[in-house]
RNA sequence: GGCGGCGUAGCCAAGUGGUCUAAGGCACCGAUCUGCAAAAUCGGCAUCGGCGGUUCAAAUCCGCUCGCCGCCUCCA
């Protein structure tokens, strides 16, 4: 039985779901610039909850929103003079761009805000007639009044947040807790027509409205990170709950830790982060993915670059490990059942990964065990990529930086190789329809010729200026292989 | 101030009563392999922030203490 960890209850429960169908919902992104580290954390670790509830069988409806219109994307747009749909199609792009690269699965259903402002609107307008909404000033608000339990997931009450609490100016709120449902459109900002005049939707109702569209009135699991968890999942409760009359609006809550800077949360508004796009300039997918998942997701997480250099050698160390040799003999072979027991146990617990990372490690080791005895790995390679897979890693076999996307210099290797054969006093060859790739394969050939006629020190020369280049070679009894060198 | 969490090897990080003289990754040291390397393999490398309790038994429970972080306002 799989447990987790519930934000509600506060401790790990079994996971039961209401059908064969997860129905998960997880908070998107609001596209007014690029995403960094800490979002790829939490989609990665979703998307591996996510596959996880595959492998263990289940069927998983997933859907995460996107919320294209809010203040701040207003603001950006305003600042840089662009209207706000263009600002939000482009980081929109951007984002799933990111998500692509990092090999996280898309949604089942993305809903955008701005396409569902007729259920927001419905939503709104039931919420009123029960007497959890009211009007003012062409603003809806939610009466936090009336929900009594309201508090229970952030495990506060409404007495004790009254303590610093500020009320804006001009607000038109009966309680200062109150939040908005529908934000009344100041002239020249993008809005909608609804029976309280031209708005828009508030920042909390576009998630109740579209999971419960997308996934009816209770939800399986609904995660997003911990930052979230008030007012934004307090306040989705209160609306759901109350506009459906159907508890609980959620059966798990799961939030993950913030990737912290040095001391600090990276965030948006604090300025300091790394975007993703930045992280994949100089780290693999998979290095990333092994940041993300190398401390159970609940942790904060600290980035630095000693640590994404660690995960890179680690994810190395995987790559290698599964990368195909011929070999006749089958041999016996590695205990699949063993290792997948393994893995299960450590997922089934609150999804640690970390475990379930160490399985791999330990798998891959066995493998390379064998392989040095001049065993057949193919079995056991086929379950550490299919384990591997579970949690999302590519693993491209060989040559990853071509997952990554970023192609050789071929300007370099044009250089290096003529670097080379200057320095043998050799005529180099044309380069001709040469791209990086064969004149490396060249380089390597003359290196062997060189080998072969024990002329050591040249030889040497060769492998050492390929490595400054970035290639690493190794001699195989195959033959020599190279690899580009992070 | 309220609520929540953290402190395990040089670094990252699992483990939450006995199988822990503590998993895994990175780094480092030694060995094997190699023309030399690289990769790989083998071996080495911690007594769990501090103090005091509970217990036959504690990293794991309780108390105190020191240090750190998150949320309470937009944020994954």
């Amino acid at each position: 039985m799989m447990q987790v960890f519930n934000t509600m209850s506060g401790k790990k429960e079994d996971f039961k779901p209401q059908g064969d169908e997860v129905k998960m919902y997880v908070c998107g992104v609001t596209p007014y610039d690029d995403a960094h580290l800490g979002h790829a954390m939490s989609y990665i670790i979703f998307d591996v909850i996510r596959r996880y509830l595959k492998y263990r069988g289940f069927k998983v409806k997933y859907v995460q929103n996107v919320t294209d219109i809010d203040d701040k994307i207003i603001a950006r747009a305003n600042k840089l003079g662009i209207p706000q749909r263009e600002l939000a199609e482009k980081f929109t792009r951007r984002y799933f761009e990111d998500m692509r690269a990092l090999n996280i699965e898309e949604p089942d259903v993305t809903p955008y805000a701005t396409d569902e402002v007729p259920k927001i609107i419905e939503m709104v307008r039931g919420l009123i007639d029960k007497g959890y909404g009211y009007e003012a000033q062409g603003s809806v608000y939610f009466r936090v009044r009336k929900v009594p339990d309201y508090g229970k997931l952030s495990h506060r009450s409404l007495d004790s947040m009254k303590a610093g609490i500020r009320i804006e100016p001009g607000e038109e709120k009966e309680d200062p807790m109150d939040f908005v449902l529908w934000k009344a459109s100041k002239p020249g900002e993008p809005a909608w027509d609804s029976p309280w005049g031209p708005g828009r939707p508030g920042w909390h109702i576009e998630c109740s409205a579209m999971s419960l569209k997308y996934l009816g009135n209770t939800l399986d699991i609904h995660g997003g990170g911990q930052d979230l968890i008030f007012p934004h999942h307090e306040n989705e409760i209160a609306q759901s709950e109350s506009f459906t009359g159907v508890k609980p609006f959620v059966r798990h809550w799961l939030h993950n830790g913030m990737v912290q800077m040095g001391a600090e949360k990276m965030s948006k508004s604090l300025g300091n982060l790394i975007t993703i796009k930045q992280a994949l300039q100089n780290y693999s997918p998979d290095a990333i993915r092994i940041f993300a998942l190398g401390s159970h997701y609940r942790s904060p997480l600290t980035y630095s670059e000693e640590i994404l250099e660690a995960a890179e050698k680690g994810a190395e160390r995987l790559r290698q490990s599964i990368r195909s040799e011929e070999r006749a003999e089958v041999g016996v072979g590695v205990d699949i059942e063993a290792y997948k027991k393994r893995f299960t146990d450590a997922m089934d617990d609150d999804f640690n990964t970390p475990k379930a990372l160490a399985t791999l490690f330990d798998l891959a080791r066995e493998l390379n065990r064998l392989r040095d005895m001049g065993q057949g790995v193919a079995q056991g390679q086929f379950l550490l990529l299919s384990l591997a897979n579970v949690l999302g890693f590519p693993l491209a076999p060989w040559r990853p930086w071509e997952i990554a996307g970023i192609p050789l210099d071929e300007e370099l290797f044009a250089q290096t190789s003529a670097m080379i054969y200057q320095e043998l006093g050799r005529s180099a060859p044309s380069l001709e329809n040469q791209n990086a790739d064969s004149t490396i394969d060249n380089l390597v050939e003359l290196r062997q010729e060189l080998r072969k006629a024990k002329r050591w020190k040249q030889a040497d020369m060769v492998r050492a200026k390929l490595d400054e280049a970035g290639i690493a070679l190794e001699d195989t009894p195959q033959g020599t292989v190279w690899r580009r060198r992070r």
